[in-house]
DNA sequence: CGACCGTTTGAAGGATATCAAGGTGAGTGG
DNA sequence: CCACTCACCTTGATATCCTTCAAACGGTCG
């Protein structure tokens, strides 16, 4: 469903908590040294392939994933094969908090999208370090109501933006993730994503993007280069979320 | 942007929440009777009439609202006018928990869509209880989780469903809050919703809710008349939904 | 009655999907 | 080293769903 699906067993990789970089950006930085320890202990660190399933939605939730390199993309689908990318998760945040909650099963399906490395921290530690831990428990609460609220503002932009407006909006998004600032001054925008993926985070299809793309490069908005997007001038950019906008 | 909108200052109602029949259905029965004496002491019981506004998205929010009769819309509006309901609120339930945790601004407005009795708790005394009562602060986390898979739903839903499926879809839920059943078998359903109520539900005009609507009853697979819709078999609806899925 | 809000219906146009074909580039095996 | 394959990308032609604009209808409440 995604890409050419490689269902490589996962590497178990070594790296620590103590030291892991992400971890002063993050939640997890509400943790004391002795619970970091706990944590690192009981986490099961994994090496995941371009392309890889790392959770199948539907299936029992036993935890949540913390992603320390590479990109993650949560899948949601229905029972007629139809999918849409519901968000990317860069390095540094963790997913699958909302399922381990609700004690549920899967909502979603994630699946990397370039060579990744993750951390899964099982339910039984995530509930103790969240029940001795107010501070944890308040940040995934917060970070739950800040995807929430992501949703939302999704369903409004589905309903009322044409895709070209979204697609703007996306690679406003995907700049500063996956944006690099050259010596001229334009930003270089390379996502690990086809334009299926993009297609499928936009509940479009991939012909369109690929259009809507070329036709915005027509209008000098951006660059195409293959799968790097050339941005020249942001405030343009933000002038096609915009121009969308003929009140009713 | 709803109705005529009914800016009459709502009127103080007087109801108990120890008799309240809708706490024994929903969060607050998690309470003892000393905390739910402290709740109903402390809320704000109000009264609306249609077509009014609870509260406006971007104010700051200061508390929960808990309904007891009628229903309450929520509605997400952009910097165009543009506006989409993200969903209903019926009897019995409470909203504004996750802007309340976030302790952020609305992020939707609420609105009553018919005559409606609410209770209004403060920011404050939501806190003290929900730090006190575990059972309480883990209901409404899973009510949250609920929500936001919700809006998950709906977005899959908007990406790949026509209107004609998506508005099948909403009559099944529909009718298990505003259909009655008849002698005669059928089920009558008549929500608080115009045309633009329900397209707005569905991310789509009013126009194509009448026609669909019409449609559908040319098909055999409702009848409407005015705001009811008549279903006669459930069976022959839930086709509607299961028809457009060609697997991609 | 007459104004108003909501609803219905028609006609036309536009945005996007669908179907189909060809192109490109990277990896693979001869 | 080249041909082959496979995934991904592009582009064109056409179809369709839905929107838009416009007008008329119906109930309701002053």
């Amino acid at each position: 469903m995604g890409r050419q699906e490689q269902s490589l067993n996962p590497t178990v990789a070594t790296f620590s908590c103590h030291d892991c970089m992400r971890r002063s950006h993050n939640e997890w930085n509400a943790l004391t040294s002795a619970e970091t320890a706990e944590l690192c202990q009981a986490r099961v660190p994994l090496r995941h392939g371009a392309g890889a399933m790392v959770c199948h939605q539907g299936e029992p939730s036993t935890g949540v994933y913390c992603v320390v390199s590479g990109t993650v993309a949560l899948r949601k689908g229905d029972d007629h094969g139809h999918s849409v990318l519901l968000r990317l998760v860069p390095a540094g945040e963790t997913f699958g908090y909302s399922d381990c909650f609700a004690g549920q099963h899967w909502s979603a399906s994630a699946e990397t999208m370039e060579t990744t490395e993750l951390c899964f921290i099982p339910r039984r530690v995530m509930n103790r370090l969240l029940a001795n831990n107010v501070e944890l428990s308040r940040r995934f609460q917060t970070h739950l109501v800040r995807d929430y609220n992501s949703a939302k503002e999704t369903i409004l932009q589905q309903a009322w933006l044409p895709v070209r407006a979204r697609l703007a909006h996306l690679l406003m998004r995907l700049k500063d993730h996956f944006g690099r600032m050259e010596k001229d001054g334009t930003i270089h925008v390379t996502p690990p994503l086809t334009r299926q993926d993009m297609a499928d985070l936009l509940g479009t299809r991939q012909e369109t993007i690929a259009r809507t793309l070329h036709a915005m490069a027509k209008d000098g908005v951006l660059r195409v280069r293959g799968r790097t997007v050339i941005l020249t001038d942001l405030r343009v950019l933000q002038g096609e979320i915009e121009r969308d906008a003929g009140a009713s």
